[in-house]
DNA sequence: AATAATTCATGATAATTGTCAGCTTTTCGA
DNA sequence: TCGAAAAGCTGACAATTATCATGAATTATT
């Protein structure tokens, strides 16, 4: 057993990867962001696998991983970065579904109805991901039925909040989508050392994650900052009044 | 092998109705609609467990099966009539996330995540429904792969939908959803012999399923009339041009 | 069959949101 | 670091959609 292992449940990431050399971190069995997704629920035989086949790949900010349309031969699993989940509509303008950060698996849904892909995948900031050759998660599937109940809770969770999303759409107005958008954005992936959101998204990605125009979006990030409710600097913003925002939320 | 079987892949349901007795249809092994979802991956053992175990219950026009927040002790199997599964959003509106009918399963989703479910389901038309306890499901999800990937299949569809819905609710207009809205009744419900959808949902139903005031349903239902798209009598609404409509929903 | 209760329908009006146009600021590559 | 390109911003206006009010038609109930 290896020093790292042994300070594993103690020891922050930063400090585990001081202990492992670059093999010994790339392999999914110390993987840190398996954690947080249905991989935790294979065996060491099966991770073993899926190591060995996966690829390690750089994409910087506005790259696509893939494309609506795309056949996927397995499914990414992101160790840093975001990227936004989109479809293109008819009306030629894009809806972000989902935001995948840190341990979410992306392109499930996909290898396992033996489909194309419904949505395109594309960096919203420098990212890391591994690419998952299907075989080997299809394999598992069918033999580990752990796996596929953990994919499977993914999955439901995933179907619930997409039937909030919908709810969120028709329901409320983009001024209250919009509130909700910075408080999501706050509570998922935090704040800098000023206050700033820590995940920067242009207007046009705002617009797109509410379902507006970006004009519509530029003119209420305005409007709430008028009223203090956040702040700007450049592309960036900041929550500065989290209850007024929530109000809003609410309803008034 | 009792006649019904040597049947079975020829005759309609109403005449395998005929050959099979009451308790003879009323075993989930028999069942039809299991053809449908993902209980057709069950092996005949466990089938026989479920069958032992469920209930069946007759639900009338407007009686909820189950209402959002509840804790369920099992899914629900469609075998007859349509039921709506509702979410209620702050402003006191209900929106219908989506129709289940014959063959379908409800409730998948909260048993496996273990959580309270998010939506209402209310009888649309007169209903029967097979309650089958969650024991036999979860019980055989761990131990019946086949299964377990089947009811994965099943959410990996319903996610990919409520995706395109996502994405209908905030790029398409009212009028245009209400269009597709009446294109999915007529594929999927189909019509009387008057040419009238089958499936008669309220003014008020249709406004909550595309996401719109019921006055403005009403109002646009009314518009497609006078241009000979539809026509109604009393709340049975007919498509008479479906090109017209699909013209509408594509962006003119 | 008469009456009450829903549901449907339409007008008037207000609020929300989208579109187009022009201008300013920021970002990024040569 | 300069200059082009992209992104952000704002105004004016149009289109869409919601809300309130009121009455007609349909459905349910006794």
């Amino acid at each position: 057993m290896s020093a790292f292992r042994y300070f594993y449940t103690i020891l922050k990431v930063e400090q585990i990867d001081y202990f492992m050399d670059e093999a010994e971190q790339s392999r999914c069995e110390n993987c840190i962001v398996r954690q947080f997704n249905s991989l935790r629920a294979m065996s060491k035989t099966e991770l073993k696998k899926v190591s060995d086949s996966k690829v390690t790949k750089k994409i910087k900010k506005g790259e696509a991983l893939f494309e609506e349309g795309d056949k996927l031969d397995g499914v990414f699993c992101v160790r840093e970065g975001v990227s936004k989940l989109s479809k293109l509509s008819s009306n030629g303008k894009d809806q972000i579904i989902k935001l995948a950060s840190k341990g979410e698996v992306m392109g499930q849904r996909s290898v396992i109805a033996e489909e194309y892909t419904n949505l395109s995948a594309v960096a919203v900031s420098d990212m890391e991901v591994c690419f998952i050759p299907k075989d080997s998660i299809v394999h598992t599937l069918s033999k580990n039925p752990d796996f596929a109940i953990e994919v499977l809770r993914h999955m439901a969770h995933d179907l619930k909040e997409a039937d909030d999303v919908i709810v969120n759409m028709s329901q409320k107005t983009v001024k209250q989508r919009i509130a909700e958008a910075f408080v999501y954005l706050k509570n998922n992936y935090g704040e800098d050392d000023q206050g700033f959101l820590k995940l920067t998204l242009s207007r046009e990605d705002i617009a797109n994650v509410v379902g507006t125009a970006t004009e519509s979006a530029i003119r209420i990030i305005s409007e709430f900052k008028k009223k203090g409710m956040i702040k700007t600097s450049g592309k960036k913003i900041g929550v500065l009044n989290e209850k007024l925002l929530q109000d809003l939320i609410e309803g008034f």
